[in-house]
DNA sequence: ACAAAAGTGTTATCCTTACACCCATGT
DNA sequence: ACATGGGTGTAAGGATAACACTTTTGT
């Protein structure tokens, strides 16, 4: 028995512990060479990519299984993990596609097939996760993972590009009352990296004098001594997260929240 | 065949059309007597309340369910109907609560029995309605049907108070960014229920002055004549929404989103 | 000397907050 | 006359936005 069938078999035993008809999927979000990227998977044949998903099982709580999966599929645990919506289309999934997908499997995994193809309502999961921890590893149907520019991305396949956007939104909104980035970036941080994420997510260029201002102002931040790189220009001061005062700050809220 | 009987069938023939272990439960708002209420339902000889809840069909969007189920429930659409959360915790219905509620059902209606116990992932539905104009009605399971001051609620079944609680905290988030009101106060309206409005969903005492001038500089409102009431003070400008600049304000959002 | 990026400062404007003041009305 | 609730005004403080000025560094 090769590595593949292998894979198959414990597959199939394992859809009769899964909830059938109800998925996970994970907008798993990263900070890397100034730009905002998401993982994504390429599926095997299929010129297709999509989001990282998976199953619940039936004695699972739901948030537990998003975890699960993220641990999974990545190797580690993400900080900021929060679900923000589910999709519940009757034609989420288009038929098109879904025979693309089937017809890669054969008669012997036909199983895993018409698990595949039923309806499932879906339920999206944002993480962030730091790029270079993060080990993603593709699956049995995926040929391969990659982060991709979230404002470049490629064909996804079903409704993914519609849940990325939700997922972006949502996080747009949150920006307000949560300070991002802890889990994002590096231990020790610019200001202008900082400020290239906030850009990034919320779609438009800030001003740097106020932001600055405006995020020191939180005082959640240490500033440590300052970086020595080799460009022609002044130096800036590395940051890092004052962990006690930024747990007080979620705590409380930076807006009403 | 008697009605209750007859229900049954009808029920029991619904089932097959379901999707089985998803469920929507609806917090549905209205506001009178300056008070925000809750519609809830009180289970027959069980002395608990519920949220008016219901299933999806096999080939229908969840959020089409969403609105039928209120259409079946109350009578009437409602304006504001929105999606906050999916609770998706294997515990989350208490198996003795499960236990006396199914012990109601007696033999007859075992395959019911059988469907209510499954396990269910159920999603979260907001809406507002007008209280005078809702019509809400009591199923078969259900003895009765009541609006409840959302501060003052009863004792509940599984985890709906927890469902409740989220969706408050979803509207005050969302507060911020949406004027409410349209769909919960009559055509006519005076400042202060606005105001109480307010005061009730974000749970803290507004300023009068400062209440008046944020909400007129919105630009959604006429001011329409005076009420004459026959209190002993000063009578109160009428106010009623600006279609007009309520879409467009609603289209650009007050906040970001 | 110069460009480039960083840190800081200035100003006008707007929003928020906490009140104060006067107005209309029935008792 | 007075209490009650309604409409408007004001002044202080904070936040925001636009932009200017200075500093550091390698070429």
């Amino acid at each position: 028995m090769n590595e593949a069938t292998h894979f198959l078999k414990t597959i199939e035993n394992e859809i009769e512990k899964w909830i059938p008809g109800q998925s996970i999927d994970c907008v798993v979000l990263g900070f890397e060479e100034n730009t905002l990227k998401v993982l994504l998977l390429k599926w095997k044949q299929v010129n297709r990519w999509s989001l990282p998903g998976g199953f619940i099982y039936k004695d699972e709580n739901m948030d537990s299984a998003a975890v699960r999966i993220l641990e999974e599929r990545m190797g580690l645990k993400s900080i900021f993990l929060s679900q923000f919506h589910t999709f519940g289309d009757f034609g989420r999934r288009d038929k098109e596609e879904l025979k693309e997908i089937s017809g890669q499997l054969d008669n012997s995994i036909s199983r895993l097939g018409k698990w595949l193809t039923q309806r499932f309502i879906t339920t999206g999961y944002i993480a962030f996760a730091d790029i270079r921890k993060a080990n993603p590893k593709p699956d049995f149907l995926s040929e391969k993972c990659e982060w991709v520019d979230i404002h470049q991305l490629p064909v996804l396949i079903f409704d993914h590009q519609h849940i990325i956007s939700y997922a972006l939104n949502f996080i747009r909104i949150r920006l307000n009352y949560v300070p991002f980035g802890k889990s994002l970036l590096q231990q020790k941080f610019t200001m202008s990296e900082l400020q290239k994420l906030y850009e990034s997510i919320l779609g438009k260029n800030l001003d740097r004098a106020n932001f600055q201002k405006k995020m020191l102002k939180l005082g959640i931040f240490n500033r440590e001594e300052k970086l020595l790189l080799g460009t022609a220009n002044k130096a800036p001061y590395l940051y890092s997260f004052h962990n006690e005062n930024y747990e007080m700050l979620i705590k409380k809220g930076i807006g009403y929240l």
